[in-house]
RNA sequence: AGCGGGGUGGGGUAGCUUGGAAAUCCCAUCAGGCUCAUAACCUGAAGAUCGUUGGUUCAAAUCCAACCCCCGCUACCA
């Protein structure tokens, strides 16, 4: 039988998995996983957390516990929400494994014997009170560059610029204040341009590969590889297996790639059968796939290859399926941005399959794509309900209702038979497509064959012909069935719950699992009596989607203020033009509070998107932004200037509709002090809630969303902030 | 900043490697049809001078140059 190694991306264990992490990594390697197992193939799929690094060290500290804890909690989260994606994985393990510590020392020791690993000494920063070394995102200190005194070692947040921890001046240890000491260390070095030649050629040959991962790597190859230290001075991570280095770890990075192979080998010996590792990394007739997002490239196309054909013997990767990003409102998924959707939150909400759906018709195979739920709800809505589950349904049911059973086909006519030859051509496609780990396409396919579907039942319009003629009614229904069964099979790589229901509900035996491909050419079973059919997949309501984005539908802009007049008819009012991108005419109430001049060229934040209403007779197109509170009154504007026009966030989708004045009263916006930074704390007035803040200074006041018990900071391009030209109390209320 | 990818009707996309009758498909919009089905389905229409500016050519979305914008890597998010 052909073996299939299915390789996804290690979820790093620092947080819950959300929906980049799955449309990048983990659903197109469970679909090319199911498609191969579909088509009789004998497939690996493995994966794991990635526990070890520097960012769960830093998270273990925050939060006063260990790295082990923090991992291990993210562990349990994310086997649970990767469980109930119906991700198949044949081992989804983590990196803190005995198995895995003996693969990465084993091939450690297996590069060094074979004379890829150099040792080199270099200064490094020591604390003498905490008695560790300080990684250079640990070392605080004066930017040489600027006048900046907290600069990091490894990058000045002031100037930007980055820097290497011995070019700061008075340097402090980050965690304690101390001074920390140059001391000499030890590292070793993976000699990565020992590889430059055979890895070049390797990729060379490669020319199945995506474009964009072919030529960037190339590109990385052509530049030279740099030989990388694969060792740290933590205390977190896999030990070196080398005398001297008993304080020292592997790199996160260097260690984590090898999980394939240790997760292959546990999986191997928990079946009491510890050499069929073998099996998919040393027969060369094998072929490995390996799924990942495109930060992720150069490790498995260079660096991973590398240390392949250092320890030698085994296979390096057929094919590297890097996905480009998932974007969420014009942003990347971050979590400490608070820009994500995590996955054990969105199923609470909606089924796997349904997820699944979305995130392979929207998958980032080739760009950049973007998670809205408006286009979440719409394509739902009318693509997977509409088009596919709906015609499942009127043709299962409508059999249902009339024959309780399966109809018998008696003779085909041209139309009939045109449409099974389509049957046939759309499912050639879709295992086409998914052959080639294109994922959008081979959904494609299968949606047009369910259009096809929905053509052909119009044409042969069974509710007419049950009346006239019940023999050749029945025909077009089992025709129509073949064609349900082909969408059950088809579509089990992408929903596999749905499609086996589809599958029970046609009286097939067994399931599509067992059956494979073979299953489309299994014979319906006449006669067989139905069970009542249910739909398959419900709509989504609007309102369940905007549960999670209705405090972000505001489209908030940089406005600069070019004319200000009274207003002709009214004691309080002005009419301002103000410059958003493009002229704007608004109508605000500031007339007790500033005079026209104090307004011309005043830099607003102002909300795009509302509404246009009359006041007094004008005709105002949006609302500037203000904090109010017992008689004062500042306008909200951004701490640093920035552009008319310029994108102001909560964070969350910027929506697009138009906001009704009542939905704009019903958000909670408010004026907040930043009490302390971390973990980042906003006293509204009266309480105190969480928040999510770029980079914000404790004791400054800002503009926040306040949903519940957290608040969002609303901000701009490079991490700018919106602050008041006046100030006011915390907990003012904006509007 | 360097490198890689992308910029096509309102939103998403195909085509561009091998230039050729003003461009594919889905959604939304509008007009019809049907009534089996989750107001679902089917048919038809309107809608883009293919990021900008130049160039090559009889002919460019498609090739070349410059520029603008978005994203990623370089810098521990798929």
């Amino acid at each position: 039988m052909e073996r299939v190694l299915v390789c996804c991306a290690w979820p790093y264990a620092n947080g819950p998995i959300h929906v980049g992490h799955v449309t990048g990594s983990l659903l197109p390697a469970d679909i090319f996983a199911r498609f191969n197992r579909l088509v009789g193939k004998d497939v690996m799929m493995v994966s794991g957390s990635d526990m070890h690094g520097a960012p769960i060290t830093v998270s273990a500290h925050k939060e006063g516990v260990s790295p082990e804890e923090i991992a291990d909690r993210y562990h349990r989260i994310n086997s649970k929400a990767i469980e109930d994606l119906g991700i198949s994985f044949s081992l989804y393990t983590h990196t803190h494994t005995r198995d895995h510590e003996e693969v990465a020392k084993e091939i450690f020791l297996k590069l060094m014997e074979n004379g890829h690993l150099s040792r080199k000494s270099t200064p490094q920063y020591y604390c003498t009170r905490c008695s560790r070394f300080l990684p250079d995102r640990y070392v605080e200190g004066s930017c040489p560059h600027c006048d900046n005194e907290h600069a990091r070692g490894d990058q000045c947040d002031s100037c930007g610029m980055d820097l290497n921890a011995e070019e700061l001046s008075d340097a402090r240890c980050q965690l304690c204040g101390s001074t920390p000491e140059l001391r000499e260390t030890e590292h070793f070095f993976l000699r990565l341009s020992d590889f430059t030649d055979e890895l070049t050629r390797y990729v060379e040959r490669c020319d199945h590969w995506r474009t964009h991962v072919r030529s960037f790597t190339l590109n990385v190859l052509r530049d030279g590889l740099i030989d990388r230290p694969i060792t740290r001075d933590i205390s977190w991570g896999v030990p070196v297996p080398v005398e001297g280095f008993e304080s020292k770890r592997m790199y996160v990075w260097f260690e984590a790639v090898m999980g394939y192979l240790s997760a292959t080998k546990e999986w191997a010996a928990a079946r009491s059968a510890p050499d069929d590792w073998e099996r998919f990394w040393k027969d060369g007739s094998v072929k490995s796939y390996y799924f990942l997002g495109k930060d992720n490239i150069v490790f498995h196309t260079v660096i991973w290859p590398a240390m392949l054909l250092g320890v030698g013997g085994l296979n390096l990767p057929h094919n590297v399926v890097a996905n480009q990003f998932m974007n969420f409102g014009g942003q990347k998924f971050s979590k400490s941005m608070g820009v994500s959707i995590d996955i054990p939150d969105i199923l609470t909400k909606f089924s796997a399959d349904v997820v699944r759906y979305y995130l392979t018709a929207n998958m980032p195979e080739f760009k950049d794509s973007e998670f809205t739920w408006k286009d979440f709800a719409q394509r739902i809505n009318s693509e997977l309900v509409a088009t596919f589950g709906n015609f499942v349904h009127r043709a299962m049911s409508f059999t249902f209702k009339n024959y309780g059973a399966i109809p018998h086909k008696g003779e085909l006519d041209e139309r009939d038979k045109a449409m099974l030859a389509r049957v046939d051509e759309a499912g050639r496609d879709v295992l086409r497509s998914l052959g080639a780990c294109e994922f959008r396409e081979a959904m494609k396919s299968l949606m047009d064959l369910a259009q096809s579907g929905n053509q052909y039942f119009d044409a042969v319009a069974p509710w007419s012909l049950v009346r006239t003629d019940k023999e050749r009614c029945g025909t077009v229904l089992h025709v129509s069935l073949e064609i349900c069964k082909a969408l059950a099979v088809l579509s089990y790589p992408f929903m596999p719950s749905s499609a086996e229901r589809m599958w029970r509900g046609l009286c097939m035996e067994g399931s599509i699992e067992e059956n494979g491909t073979n299953g489309m050419e299994m014979p319906l079973k006449e006669g067989s009596t139905m069970e009542k059919p249910a739909p398959l997949f419900a709509k989504v309501e609007t309102g369940e989607s905007e549960a999670f984005s209705k405090h972000s539908a505001l489209d908030l802009k940089v406005g600069k203020v070019t004319d200000v007049q009274a207003h002709p008819n009214a004691d309080k009012l002005y009419l301002m033009d103000v410059d958003v991108g493009k002229p704007m005419r608004i109508v605000s109430g500031l007339k007790d509070y500033y005079t026209a001049d104090e307004l011309r060229e005043k830099v607003l934040i102002i909300v795009t998107n509302l509404e246009p209403a009359k006041l007094r007779g004008v005709m105002s197109e949006g609302m500037l932004l203000a904090a109010e509170e017992g008689g004062a009154l500042a306008l909200l504007t951004p701490e640093k200037p920035l552009p008319a026009g310029t994108q102001i966030s909560s964070g969350l989708d910027v929506g697009g509709g138009r906001l009704s004045f009542n939905e704009f009263q019903k958000l909670e916006i408010r004026a907040g002090t930043l009490v302390q930074a971390d973990p980042p704390k906003l006293d509204v007035g009266g309480r105190t809630v969480s928040c999510t803040v770029t980079s914000g200074e404790v004791g400054r006041r800002y503009a926040a969303y306040v949903r519940g018990s957290s608040a969002l900071v609303m901000y701009g391009p490079d991490d700018t902030k919106v602050v008041f030209d006046r100030d006011i109390a915390a907990g003012a209320r904006i509007r």
